[in-house]
DNA sequence: ACTTGCATGTAAGTGGTTACATGATTGG
DNA sequence: CCAATCATGTAACCACTTACATGCAAGT
């Protein structure tokens, strides 16, 4: 799922400025699951204006830099649907966390004990994020699913890390770091 | 967490060729929240020889290739402890999935109903991957420990998708994808 | 005075993947 | 006879990230 797809997939809803895409992309909906920076949208609007899947207009603002309006066409949306209908590229997780974790025994325990910590933060955060948006005006039907299966599996992770994060700090070691020469 | 690293925390355990630290990645017990393919492992290994961080010896069998297994050294276990003591790259889980969930409304409902079993069978099956290695020998307190947090996770997705997945199909076009033109 | 937000874009670099090249052996 | 497993490695390619370049306005 590349981030042509992921442009598509937001103008299908609204016109956007590359901007507000990436804004989308941190603090959406969607923040959970796609990433993008700037480096990879302006490019990606760029060519999908080429290839004739997108319309641009710039709209001068007063105190504020000049943006450009994207807009999909029916070539767009046409090409999207597509995409959706071809085989999904695999979900993929990817947790520097976890494979600390199986080394917290070599670890000092108040390292292990705030990277643990970091880890349930960035999950209630989340999960505080998803709520936010459960009460919002214009989400449909697909998007409610979404984030309450986001919300589910937030809610696990933290509630599972509460119960258990102590096993993992009782793992470390105990002794601080610079006596781990003795 | 790049696949030196990967390679370092494989090797951290017990020597391997690069053959076995790919597949240790794709069925061993990290294979959730890790990957890597050949492409990456081989220069990885190169590399980290280079470097002093593990060394190699060839080992002939017959009726197989030659194979050459890699051990860590010291400075590979300094090393590779000094890089879990940094800041942890962040966590990162993108879902193709959810993003085509998102649209269900657009699409067939075959389609719907096929991808959602597919995300459905991807959780089931990691979650009985993690219960075959519950039972293994040699399996520390903080595998153990990071077997059971996926367990927990692949438990929910599996426990939420089935409750829910209907609404998610039914959202989906009730007419045969060719019959969208008329 | 400094930072943040708004706004667009490019260039260099990275960290991979995919496909290719090679080849013996075993099992269906 | 074909596919899969074992086994190593390279080269071309790709998508994306980071840092840079620019600049004004509003808030702290």
């Amino acid at each position: 799922m590349n981030v042509r797809t992921l442009c598509l997939s937001i103008l299908y809803n609204e016109d956007a400025t590359g901007y507000e895409i990436r804004r989308q992309c941190t603090d959406g909906e969607c923040a959970y699951f796609v990433e993008a920076s700037f480096g990879s949208i302006y490019p990606a609007l760029a060519k999908l204006e080429d290839d004739g899947l997108v319309t641009s207009r710039s709209q001068t603002q007063d105190g504020k830099p000049t943006k450009k309006i994207y807009s999909i066409t029916e070539a767009g949306r046409l090409a999207f649907v597509h995409h959706l209908s071809e085989p999904l590229a695999p979900n993929m997780f990817r947790s520097p966390f976890l494979l600390f974790a199986r080394y917290a025994h070599l670890l000092p325990q108040e390292l292990v004990e705030e990277r643990v910590t970091d880890f349930l933060n960035e999950f209630t955060g989340k999960r505080e994020m998803l709520d936010g948006f459960l009460g919002k005006h214009g989400t449909n039907a697909a998007d409610t699913w979404v984030i309450n299966y986001g919300r589910a599996m937030m809610e696990v992770a933290e509630n599972h890390l509460r119960s258990h994060m102590h096993e993992l700090i009782t793992m470390a070691r105990a002794e601080p770091k610079k006596e781990a020469a003795e």
